[in-house]
DNA sequence: CCGGGGTGGTTAATCGATGTACCAGCGGGT
DNA sequence: ACCCGCTGGTACATCGATTAACCACCCCGG
């Protein structure tokens, strides 16, 4: 063995190695690469030249002790269970986010919780520690105790949901947030549907109530009640017990609408189990339309809600929020509905 | 207006602060909080009073500066396109890891990038500034330059795949990679299936090589070939094309193994489109046991290769790196099938 | 010849926590 | 009385970068 033992680190340059390659003070060094204080041209690409030449980037460590900012933002996702249901979505979400955030030198602090009190104590936390300069709320919910709580804590925060300028923190995201569900109703009012049903998120996010209120304001135009309303916790295991019991009532509905499309795609599987055809006998509408949607047979109808925009949005503003020059969010446009295949009218067994 | 203008951050306490509310040094602040040093239990309790009392915790940043340790650990999702499908996959993954990280103070950083060459590049800006005190490296290809570019940098990292001892890098993964699709092939096999396709993923990933070795060489055991081979993009859309093309075969085959459970249940859908059953005229099987495939029609089978334990286990390998004391990863077991609803024998047309 | 005003830097303090080196007391053995 | 050794702390340098304050020098007009 001609190595025994791996030595440690390659020591990596610091500031002081910098300005002695280039003859100047680390002072200078400074000035050069943040382009503040006065520097001749001369002297400042001399100092670039030897920071290249050694591969040397100030320390991260050292900048955010001294500037007292991390560049990081964090991103916590809720997950009291395996909800791999709204997975996709957070995918999506983190896309727009990384396209705003990394060319900016901003860094994504991901983490996990399981429930409301373990994120607000981790909030505390990394507030606490210093670690981060601003976080993305997700999954608003009626009365949430995040703005306030990270405005006490100042910390720039942006909060997803619809835009409102009366909330403590940034709102972002689509205006109309029941537009989709409204084009979802009248799109099946439109094939002759009469009986529909709708399977609603949990009650306590605000989401689940505008798109349940556009639901059935859009119903109620047309003089009719929904067949049912039913909330779930997201999980497939849901979507089916749902479902089942749905088909089972003494008169079914003829048309299901789903919070988002893993449990609209277990809705068809329950559907089709039962040896009913979609969309002959049920229309199913899903959410999100994720890229599966359309490829699973039939085709799901959907409403795309551009989560990855809506992402990019979230970042701008925060970044604006942690004294970052950005160009402002522009975010226009409303979810819409997706017309695929598995709404239709109704059709006698063949 | 009482308040016109919202005052900045409220001034997070310093341990100076502390020091004097317990009325000790800053030293000794130090040295209770980190049980370093010779402390009397009687001042310990003092200043640990006081620090809870401000609501204190230690700068993240000037301990990251002062220890040359962040405690982060980063994530780096290379995403060509849109790879929907193989997202589930990563929140498990980060499932995994944040249980093991979460608990000892250590945060996860993500980053998306597009290339391997942006994700080599980002490795060493993160490292040049200090950021990050590991890293997790996924989607192992052949002669994958990450191990020892990272070893080069000095950075502690893991590869997922199969365990390797002679790897620049600790290896984490299940033994026995190609396990699962060698029982996927013997119980197509034994349901009568002559005629198999396998579709697979990228050709310069090592997992890819590892199960379409196994799949070939358990077919090779019966006496029998494969129908075809093709290789993709992880896509939905390619499991489409890849699937009318293969059913348009001459000789279509039986049975169609997919690299994920996405893919087959697209592949499902057109299947089903093209006017056949599953499986009375095809058997499919996915890869990765996503909660999805319980509950589409007709339930997948799939395999089973414990992503969230995957994590876990390199999340403690990385830990160990970093110089953490914790308990050894345990990862016994093998990718294991999971035989549903789309797999079956042939049968004769209704 | 001297003062004024730029230009192009440098010096030194600072961010918050850590850890080494040092020191004050005290009890006890001789 | 004196020194030793131990306990329980404190003082200060340090990590790497930023920045306010300061200064040397040059050019120019009076």
């Amino acid at each position: 063995m001609n190595k025994p033992l791996e030595g440690r680190t390659a020591v990596r340059p610091t500031i002081k190695a910098v300005a002695a390659a280039a003859g100047v003070s680390t002072a200078a060094v400074s000035q050069a690469v943040n382009g503040t204080g006065r520097i001749s041209e001369a002297t400042r690409r001399r100092v670039l030249d030897a920071a290249t030449e050694l591969g040397w980037s100030p320390s991260a460590s050292a900048t955010a002790l001294r500037r007292a900012r991390t560049r990081t933002i964090a991103l916590v996702v809720r997950r009291p269970t395996d909800v791999l249901g709204s997975d996709p979505h957070f995918s999506e979400l983190i896309t727009g986010l990384e396209g705003e955030l990394a060319p900016r030198g901003y860094g994504l602090l991901l983490h996990l919780v399981a429930d409301m009190a373990q994120e607000n104590a981790l909030y505390e936390r990394l507030v606490a520690e210093g670690r981060i300069d601003g976080a993305v709320l997700t999954d608003a919910r009626a009365d949430d105790p995040r703005p306030a709580l990270l405005r006490g804590l100042g910390l720039p925060a942006v909060l997803l949901g619809a835009p409102d300028a009366a909330s403590p923190v940034p709102r972002v995201g689509l205006g109309q947030q029941g537009a989709g569900i409204r084009e979802a109703v009248v799109h099946l009012l439109e094939l002759g549907h009469r009986r529909m049903a709708y399977i609603a998120g949990p009650a306590e996010l605000l989401h689940t109530r505008l798109r349940l209120h556009a639901f059935e304001e859009a119903l109620a135009e047309a003089g009719l009640p929904p067949v049912a309303v039913r909330h779930s916790d997201f999980t497939e295991q849901a979507a089916v017990d749902v479902t089942e019991k749905l088909l089972a009532l003494p008169d079914r509905p003829t048309a299901l609408v789903f919070p988002n499309d893993s449990m609209a795609v277990c809705g068809i599987g329950t559907a089709q189990r039962a040896g009913l055809r979609v969309p002959g006998d049920l229309s199913v509408v899903g959410y999100d339309n994720l890229s599966l949607g359309r490829w699973v047979h039939p085709r799901l109808t959907t409403v795309d809600q551009q989560v990855q925009r809506v992402g990019a949005a979230a970042a701008r503003t925060l970044l604006a929020g942690c004294g970052e020059d950005v160009p402002p969010p522009e975010l226009d446009g409303r979810p819409r509905l997706v017309v695929r295949e598995s709404t239709g009218p109704l059709t006698p067994p063949a």
